[in-house]
DNA sequence: CTGAAAGCGCTTACAG
DNA sequence: CTGAAAGCGCTTACAG
């Protein structure tokens, strides 16, 4: 009864002897001394209930939990993170993804972390920039992170992944290789959803394709153009040198990158664009030089943004599950360090979903 | 010499008489107690230091803040939380805006959270839901948030902001009228800009018009169209009741609504959409009928989002400063408490970007 | 202007 | 299986 916060407490919280306990709650939040008192045990016993230590007497714990619920106790993250020198903070790193990107990645990880007692601190960074790394480390050690997800392009960064392990905080890399230790990454197999791309174009019968890639410097570019690539490769179609145009991801490149590709002769019957801001683009040299889509020109993206549906017409892509994929990456840090690390590394297959903008060529 | 934190320092921080202290860093993190000891003052007066208390003598006050540069210290958020009892995390409240929406006020707030020590914790929820009130009421209590940002629709809901007040956390409201005291609200004009856009249209000639408004229960959506009414009617243009369509902020309603409109009699030569994604099923409603977008149907949207751009022809619009706006929503709960508040609530007026979708009418 | 003591709500290390 | 003591890194309340 020395404990301070018992002063806060109602008479009849203090005399545990003399009445059954009221289901009210008590004045102000209650604490690990309140519910050790009230379940007269220690309050040490309380925290190992709290942190499922296996070293409490099953009666003893139900009694713990039937209080913790009575009171609607949650133990207090500060106190805990103060001793156990790391807080109940997951940060999400990122570089300038697209906006539905980030959302649906934010959606996914909090699904992940409901009623975990963690939550999501989001850190956007700009990669270019020489002390950008600083920048994440100062903020993972400030807060003292439990982990951080690192999402393209940040995640194919291995000076950060160097610097994260340096520091010693748990991270995962959701990229479209496997760039780490399988127990750390989240693959995006973009290359097999590139070569979903090219067996869809050719079975409708096209033989004369473009395609507009990412800037070279990013692995999903290599892959998803790659996996595209490979595709028609397989099913014998070479696509020459200058039917690829190296785009930047952006609306602009999508349409310098048609405007490129529809000028040539043969003039490609389908474009394939790395990304659907670049389809967009796409749309727009097209209707600018008169060409129907899909009639005379078949569009595919890529990552099912907003904009695909809303396009007309809606726009064949790629839909990537990133919320289910922002799912998986905190269930990742969430998991017990104990477990066994997986042999080969999770990994996830965007799939083709196919809408308006694609059809057989002339015949 | 008694803290528990000396046994880790090196000899040379044991001995501050015996050399000048080496400007390398501490092993592990520096605390409140390294800096006391070599600045030979008392952990209270660093505390004082740390809070900007103007008790503290200048001359202490430097050598302080020299040592705490040195030694790269900055204080550690949860124990300053335990011991405040409250967190250095500001929450970010919404359910379901555009993605790009969300993603611009947390580059605004972070703007403003910048080098403060507050990050931005991210908190979506359901407010269809009877009981999502409790589940932000259990995240504020929970993470004993400093600070709440509300954009729409959650800003508008009476009963969260009066759940937040009895809690006694901080909160600014985003909306599009002053629902609160001005110093928690940030308001954005959007009947101005709705007026600005009748405004444009008028100007350019068009007579018969056509309105396509967000759902009737939000408040945007009665600045939007009454802002975008009141304008047509300052200049003698009475827009019809049958000229007017419900719809609920969503591509497809868009469709609905300017097929709508488009059947009727005379037939709008203009069309004012409440939001963009709205403004995109105009533009796929409109071409199904072979009508030529500005030539024979002049679109503005509202929002400025990535579609507004991508589409064909360039989507001409409301921009509205979200970054700004959440910099600005940041500010507010980070400012001094003790500050006189505002008289009136801080505005801000989104302003028409004008693309290629209008022009004159036909003559 | 400065400091010693007690406390915030938890956990670790040790003992039994 | 359980608990008393000390500690995490700060601040409050009090005293001078």
């Amino acid at each position: 009864m020395t404990e301070s916060s018992s002063r806060r407490r109602t008479a009849a919280a203090r005399n545990p002897g003399t009445a059954p306990e009221p289901p009210a709650v008590l004045p102000g939040k209650a604490t690990i001394n309140d519910i050790a008192r009230l379940s007269g045990v220690s309050k040490k016993t309380v925290s190992r209930v709290i942190n499922n230590s296996p070293l409490v007497h099953p009666e003893t714990r139900e009694k713990v939990l039937a209080l913790m619920k009575q009171y609607g106790y949650t133990p207090d993250p500060q106190a805990r993170g103060l001793a156990f020198r790391r807080s109940f903070l997951i940060g999400l790193i990122y570089d300038n993804p697209t906006a539905q990107y980030i959302v649906n990645m934010q959606y996914g990880a909090l699904d992940a972390l409901r009623d975990s007692g963690y939550e999501l601190v989001v850190h956007p960074c700009d990669s270019s920039r020489e002390d950008y790394i600083d920048g994440v480390r100062r903020f993972v050690q400030q807060q003292k992170l439990h982990g951080v997800i690192l999402i393209p392009r940040v995640s194919e960064d291995e000076q950060l992944a160097t610097a994260l392990r340096e520091i010693g905080v748990r991270y995962v890399r959701i990229a479209s290789v496997p760039l780490d230790a399988p127990a750390s990454m989240l693959v995006t197999n973009d290359r097999q959803a590139g070569t979903e791309a090219a067996n869809y174009l050719e079975s409708l019968g096209h033989r004369t394709l473009g395609l507009i890639t990412g800037p070279r410097r990013y692995r999903s570019t290599i892959e998803r153009g790659g996996g595209f690539l490979d595709g028609l490769g397989e099913r014998g179609i070479e696509l020459p040198a200058d039917y690829i145009f190296e785009g930047g991801y952006t609306f602009d490149s999508g349409v310098a990158g048609a405007e490129y590709l529809l000028a040539k002769s043969p003039r490609p019957t389908a474009i394939f664009a790395c990304n659907d801001e670049m389809a967009a683009g796409v749309y727009k040299a097209a209707m600018r030089r008169g060409l129907a889509i899909p009639g005379d020109l078949s569009v595919v993206g890529y990552d099912d943004s907003p904009v695909a549906a809303q396009l007309w017409p809606a726009l064949t892509t790629i839909h990537s599950p990133t919320r289910d994929i922002g799912r998986q990456a905190a269930q990742i840090l969430l998991a017990d360090e104990a477990a066994p690390a997986p042999l080969a590394p999770r990994t996830v297959t965007p799939q083709l979903l196919v809408r308006d903008s694609s059809q057989r060529p002339h015949p």
